[in-house]
DNA sequence: AACTAAAATGAATATATATTCATTTATATT
DNA sequence: AATATAAATGAATATATATTCATTTTAGTT
């Protein structure tokens, strides 16, 4: 029919998006910033994208998906628990030091009121597998018994908060730390 | 020589600063706002405080030295190691549970751009006395020995992700998941 | 090659909101 | 009681920035 959109171009706005983001935070993120580091013009992101808060919300949700496809990579139901939870684990580990902009993005962003009830409704969903597995350990008493919210925090909490140290100050983790915040992590959640 | 400035107003303006963050975040923030809230006109509000980032950044400070003073309360260096640790624990759970937004306005605010550097330098200065306790504790060998960052992160990580639980969902706690918490805790950490 | 429709542009517009300041009010000092 | 000084006010100003839209460019269609 016509001049086709450039798909591409959604790519190149959300790299932006993030790295302003990572730069200076929600509150200093500007459209015309986005245009300019994304190489567009400012009107061109209302093509891609309705609004800021739906660029915003749309990043997430892209954020969020990746990253839990990639948390739950190489997962097996017939492995043991203990092998899974390690792998997933150090999924996450991993994942969280390499990209540490990205998770933190997906982490603030969900305390922000740019969150949308959709959105975060959405976001929840891409966990089930993680709980369903999750459920799974307290069933069989290999992980200790409670609430799903307080497991995730204990699991999660300190991951999130280690990115955070090695953003600020220039943390580099040792596979033996590694190790160690793994047992740590195994340790408390035991049964 | 003339009229004096009402101290009671500072404490006005952090009540509602504190109350319009909680609600629509550091974003939605407005001075306008602001002042309503804390039932005087806009102008006053530069009486007290210099801008807006000014007045956050007191806020910040004015959360975290009273949270960190009430963690700290009733530490006696004469006590156990174990015992001081429980109580330290139990005095930040408590707290954290009691007064989730205070708490949450800290750790929010330590990653968006309106920290100042000064800021963020006299925030750290504030939980050198919990850092110094907890070094002991490693060099007895009762901890694990481990980069101070992670065992923060270790330690804080679960209290504020339950807390931001608690904030989305209706989660209550009973005593005995506040037991399995510190269980937790402890477990992790004890070498 | 001409045509069409949508993408792309970016200056102009609309809006939101932080900050200022001329004026009024209140308190301490004389 | 009069005076001086600073607090308090809130409308006006300045500024920042999200969004729009008339215009131009581009890619597909005939």
């Amino acid at each position: 029919m016509a001049r086709p959109k450039d798909e591409t171009k959604i790519d190149a706005i959300f790299e932006a998006t993030l790295k302003l983001v990572q730069k200076s935070g929600f509150n200093g993120l500007k459209m015309a910033d986005v245009a300019k580091a994304a190489g567009m013009a400012t009107g061109t992101l209302y093509i891609y994208f309705k609004n800021k808060d739906v660029l915003i919300n749309e990043l997430f949700l892209s954020l969020k998906q990746s990253k839990t496809s990639r948390m739950m990579a190489g997962y097996d139901a017939a492995d043991s628990f203990a092998d899974t939870f390690r792998k997933l684990w150090f999924n996450y580990l991993e994942l969280s030091l390499a990209e540490p902009e990205r998770m933190l993005f997906i982490e603030q962003f969900a305390h922000t009121s740019f969150l949308t009830k959709k959105t975060k409704q959405q976001g929840d969903q891409m966990l089930e597998p993680l709980i369903a597995f999750l459920e799974q350990g307290m069933q069989k008493k290999i992980i200790r018994k409670m609430p799903m919210d307080l497991l995730l925090s204990q699991l999660m909490g300190p991951i999130y908060e280690t990115i955070k140290a090695q953003q600020s100050k220039k943390l580099v983790l040792t596979p033996a730390q590694k190790q160690g915040m793994f047992e740590m992590a195994w340790r408390s959640v035991a049964f």
